[in-house]
RNA sequence: GGGGAGGUUCCCGAGUGGCCAAAGGGAACAGACUGUAAAUCUGUCGGCUCAGCCUUCGGAGGUUCGAAUCCUCCCCUCCCCA
């Protein structure tokens, strides 16, 4: 096993904070004179199927402990799910049936395994042993806890303080979560930073337990390509790593200059001074910021698809945008027969456009081209059986083909 | 259980009988400028073959020529008291 410093200046990288640093250093010392593993564990949602960058942050820590010789717990949240993290805004989540729950882990795992060890993961749900928990031994549960600590978690204080709703059930959430902790009897649990209240209460219900208390170990969010929030689907501000090369390529050219930076650190392999000598020769003016970018983009597209899917995303990219060609996959649909048909018509039913009034008020916008010319009649008709290429704004296109 | 305040278009939030498809801000989309970056400026931002019409203001009824605004009942949230 890798020697102790080593092991600790690996974890620290990009980490946010380790609770506790001295800890960490001993159980590490410990596990590598008994020769036994240490147990990391990360839970994950499992209403949300589709990863993007912001888990690969977490995922990527988890692959290092692989790599460090440690056990990886893949937790499945199939029964905190039914909660849902408290965020105010969630309502309770339906019940997920088995089979549902089988088919989200599935796909999930699916795209897991793009970055951890299959061999070297373990997984597990806690429904296996939320479900056979009693009332009574909920309740014992929720006995080892207090709500006053339960207000401190930082969510739960903003809306206590501004009158807003929390449901019991919210409260649960916390404790599940750490109980999982328990049942797992973890060394170390892994989360984002807005993680924090929940991994500490797990450490705590351990020790209520009995058990040794686990180590912390949090990870910086990841803002999504607006550059505020964090990345998340339900914002539509994430790049997800099954995304197309095409689209993550783009994704990640259109962020700002300014978040760059912070997805080199969390999400590139480069070492941290290769990264400042990148920003250094930007603020210099010696490196155009798209070159740099660009790079950026390949290197994800490689990571999740192939360095050759890299480069022709990118040549792809310089296509349309740069030389205003047309991108090799636009969408396409059939003419028809009879009588000519309403342009925003075509637009809304070719999902284009949201609705025909919105197709009607980008027509006005000047935001809508018909084979190159800029349509300036709300009411084009189009004939059958020609055929057309319909632009709206600079990234939604739509041929129509002239065959029936 | 008693008393009080609220629920408005994606979000926040104005609006207390007609001038309201509903101020303002945010998000988003489009145009200009660019590097499909940011910033900025401009426009749009319920639906409809659209200078007109239709459906929205927690839900269901009612009053009125006319309701987001008034009345009744119901649902939901918050505060104070118990």
């Amino acid at each position: 096993m890798t020697p102790v410093e080593e092991q600790i200046a690996a974890i620290k990288r990009g980490t946010s904070e380790i609770i506790d640093e001295s800890e960490l250093a001993d159980r590490l010392k410990e596990s590598i004179k008994t020769g036994k593993p240490l147990r990391v564990k990360a839970g994950f949602d499992p209403t949300a199927p589709d990863l993007h960058l912001g888990h690969t942050v977490l995922l990527q820590k988890m692959k290092q402990f692989q790599e460090l010789g440690h056990e990886v717990i893949f937790l499945i949240g199939d029964f905190t799910g039914m909660i849902g993290d408290p965020t105010g805004k969630s309502e309770t989540r339906k019940n997920l049936s088995e089979s549902e729950v089988q088919e989200n882990a599935k796909t999930y795992l699916e795209q897991v395994y793009k970055i951890l060890d299959k061999e070297k993961t373990t997984i597990e749900y806690n429904s296996k042993w939320m479900k056979e928990l009693t009332s009574a031994n909920m309740i014992e549960l929720a006995g080892k806890y207090t709500v006053a600590r339960m207000l401190e978690r930082d969510d739960f204080d903003k809306r206590f303080k501004n009158n807003q709703p929390i449901s019991i059930h919210e409260l649960m959430y916390p404790l599940v979560q750490g109980y999982d902790s328990v049942a797992l009897q973890s060394d170390i649990e892994l989360g984002g930073t807005d993680q924090k209240f929940n991994l500490l209460v797990g450490r705590d219900l351990q020790r209520a337990y009995g058990y040794r208390p686990q180590m912390i170990l949090t990870m910086p969010l990841l803002e999504g390509t607006d550059g505020v929030q964090k990345m998340s689907k339900s914002l539509d501000n994430y790049i997800g790593i099954t995304d197309s090369p095409k689209d993550m390529f783009g994704k990640t050219l259109s962020i700002s200059d300014e978040l760059m930076w912070r997805y080199y650190e969390l999400l590139s392999d480069l070492s941290l001074k290769d990264i400042k000598d990148l920003k250094n020769s930007v603020s210099s003016g010696e490196l155009h910021p798209k070159v740099c970018k660009v790079r950026l983009a390949k290197e994800l597209v490689a990571r999740y698809h192939s360095p050759a899917d890299a480069d022709s995303a990118e040549a792809e990219f310089e296509n349309v945008f740069k030389n205003k060609n047309l991108p090799d996959d636009i969408p396409t649909i059939p003419s028809w027969d009879g009588d000519p048909q309403w342009i925003c018509k075509l637009l809304a039913d070719a999902k284009l456009t949201k609705s025909t009034s919105e197709a009607r008020r980008l027509i006005q916008q000047g935001a809508v081209s018909l084979d190159g010319e800029k349509v300036a009649d709300v009411d084009l008709q189009l004939n059958s059986g020609q055929e057309y290429l319909i632009k709206v704004g600079k990234k939604r296109f739509l041929k129509i083909l002239a065959e029936v």
